[in-house]
This record gives C-alpha cells, structure tokens and sequence, in this order.
DNA sequence: AATGTTCTCAACCGCAGAGGT
DNA sequence: TACCTCTGCGGTTGAGAACAT
C-alpha cells in the first residue's frame, strides 16, 4: 500500500500553463488564499494537479517574484552561500529577495557550476581542481601516487576536455616536453592525444603536492571579488608548482581565508609583470595577445597545456 | 537556408518531514 | 503510537530557443 497520488493522473493536464490557467490560479488565490493545494484546482476550474498548481504559484506567479537576469551581486550571494551550504537551494534562495529556490538552482546548473569548472575550480568543494588532487595524494602512500592522475582524470576529464575540445584550442609545444611527457607528433586520435596532456597535467599538479598549500590560512573557499576574484585565475596556474596555490595564496577571501584583496592585487601585478619582449619574467611562460586583444599565458617547456585566456575565464565555454 | 547540437528553464517526480487525528 | 495528508525540497526531464556548422 503506497501512499495515494496528490491526484487523479489520468484526468489532470501536464505540461506548460497556458495564460488562462494562470489567470484562474492567480485569481482564486487572490480572493481565497494558497491553503489546501489539493482543492484549489478543484474551486479554480482547473484540470490540474495541485501540486502543480503550487509549483506555478510558488515559482512563477507570485507577484513577489523577480524575473530576469541575475545581477552580479546575486552570483555571488549564490557561489558564497553555496560554498558553505551545499545544495541547500531554498535557504540560498531566501537570501535573494524575489527569488525561488528553482530560479537559484537553474542558475547554478546552467551557468555557475560550468563557471567555476571552466575556471579549475570544483563547484563542489569549491576548491581548484589541484588543491583537491594534492589532498588526495596526501593520503595515499607513495606507492599509490603514480596512479593518482588515473584516477583523478576520471573526475575531472570531462570538464577538461569539454573546455578545451570546446574552446578549438590548439595546443603548442614552443620547446621539448620534458622525458616522460606524451608525444605530440601525431594527432590522429586528438582526443587520447589530450587525455594523454591532461594525464600529464595532473601530475604535474601532483608533482607539487607536496607544496604546503596552507601557507595562508587553511582551507580554501569562493567568491567573486570586486577587482577580478575567479577572472583572474589562470586555469594554467594549476600546473605551476613553482609559487603554491594561487588560489590559496591570493584568490582566497571567502569565508575561511585571510587573504586581502591587496595582497591579491600585489601579486596579480607580480604575475602580469612583462619584460620587454612581452614574455612573463616566470619562466615557461609567455604571455600573447589572442583573437580579440586579450592577452593569453601561453605555457612552453614543460609546462605547455592551455592556452586560456582572461576572457575565456570570464565568459567560459558554455 | 537547413540541419544538428547545445542551452535554458518551466515543470515534473519522488522523498522526507511536519502536523493533524 | 501509528497512520494519513499536506507541504516543501532537491534532482531530473524535456520542449523550445539559441547557436554552430
């Protein structure tokens, strides 16, 4: 003995509202009320489920209700609160005015999870990507490590391989991969040929696991920042193992993190200073002007892997 | 211009908890 | 206490729109 239905199935309509349905709904409600969802159909010359009459009122026509494009502000509101309640939509939502929960998660699937994916950043644990592999590799024992890009490539390749397939980027190599790097000479299958680079990517990331990726507070967490925030994170910073996590160390001011937008600002600087032919004083670096005259960090040596530049980060793949 | 692919978002589904009897 | 009904929540789906080829 199942509970029984909010209705009877076969005598309702599905399916998107029409403008008098809403105007019977919205009428009834007016005069009578939202108590008792299973009659109001009923007294409201429905043929419909209460309990889509309730979605229709709760998530569209509540007069309350704000439609349109999400402000900045709200994105942030949303990624902050994310970080600290999960998939707690109706909470996350009671913080947007004029906002429903529906409204909030929509935008969050469709928009602000492939935002901080493209941006190396898990919409999860709103932690880079390598912050979480350096943390896994942290609690295997060196034997298990090798296999650490294996398994973390399960994770993380489609979202990789969705932003660079998506992205038509062209990988290139300025100088020798180092002994153990895969060979680019032949491109027949381009998409091993990229899983191979992004394998060995992440161990790369792997590689500087053992980096103190706490030199600033501890755990990290996000938000957007007035000045840049996540836009001025390189995907590519991933792979440098020579100065820590970026993220730790400059783009972290959420809840857990210390760090200042100053001290972020000062190392963006640090990071933008060119030398006179245009090249990043960082070795292996190089910064190019793209497509459209932004400037993209191209990584040669052992280094090479993406090629992403600011813009793409702002206005991801999606 | 036609076709295929991807994205958006309204709507649906099933489950869990609250409250009433 | 047990059962029933209602409501709210989060995950998922699918139609239509937008975009790419």
């Amino acid at each position: 003995m199942g509970r029984i239905p909010c209705c009877e199935k076969d005598n309702v309509k599905r399916g998107q509202w029409t403008p008098e349905e809403d105007h019977k709904l919205s009428s009834y409600i007016a005069q009578h009320g939202t108590r008792n969802w299973r009659l109001i159909p009923k007294n409201a010359g429905l043929q419909r489920c209460g309990k889509s009459c309730r979605l229709r009122w709760t998530n569209y026509l509540r007069p309350d209700l704000k439609h349109g494009q999400f402000s900045e502000a709200e994105e942030q509101t949303i990624v902050t609160l994310h970080s600290v309640l999960g998939n707690r939509w109706s909470v996350i939502a009671a913080q947007l005015p004029g906002r429903t929960d529906n409204d909030v998660k929509n935008h969050w699937n469709t928009k602000l999870k492939k935002r901080l994916s493209g941006m190396g950043i898990d919409p999860v644990t709103h932690k880079p990507f390598s912050h979480l592999i350096s943390e896994i590799a942290t609690t295997l024992s060196p034997p298990q490590v090798p296999h650490l890009a294996e398994a973390a490539l399960g994770c993380f390749k489609d979202e990789m391989l969705h932003l660079l397939t998506k992205k038509r980027i062209g990988f290139q190599f300025h100088q020798q991969f180092p002994n153990n790097a895969p060979s680019t000479s032949h491109v027949k299958n381009e998409e091993n040929d990229t899983v191979e680079k992004i394998k060995y990517g992440l161990s790369r990331a792997i590689k500087g696991s053992d980096k103190n990726w706490e030199t600033n507070g501890g755990a990290t967490s996000s938000s957007f920042h007035d000045n840049g925030g996540y836009s001025n994170y390189n995907f590519a910073n991933l792979l440098n193992d020579e100065d820590g996590s970026p993220w730790n160390q400059s783009l972290c001011s959420g809840s857990t993190c210390t760090a200042g937008g100053e001290l972020q600002q000062q190392q963006q600087q640090q990071r933008n200073k060119k030398t006179s032919n245009g090249n990043c004083e960082d070795s292996g670096k190089e910064v190019v002007t793209t497509r459209n005259g932004s400037t993209t960090t191209m990584f040669n040596s052992d280094c090479v892997l993406w090629d992403i530049s600011s813009d793409d980060l702002m206005n991801p793949m999606v």
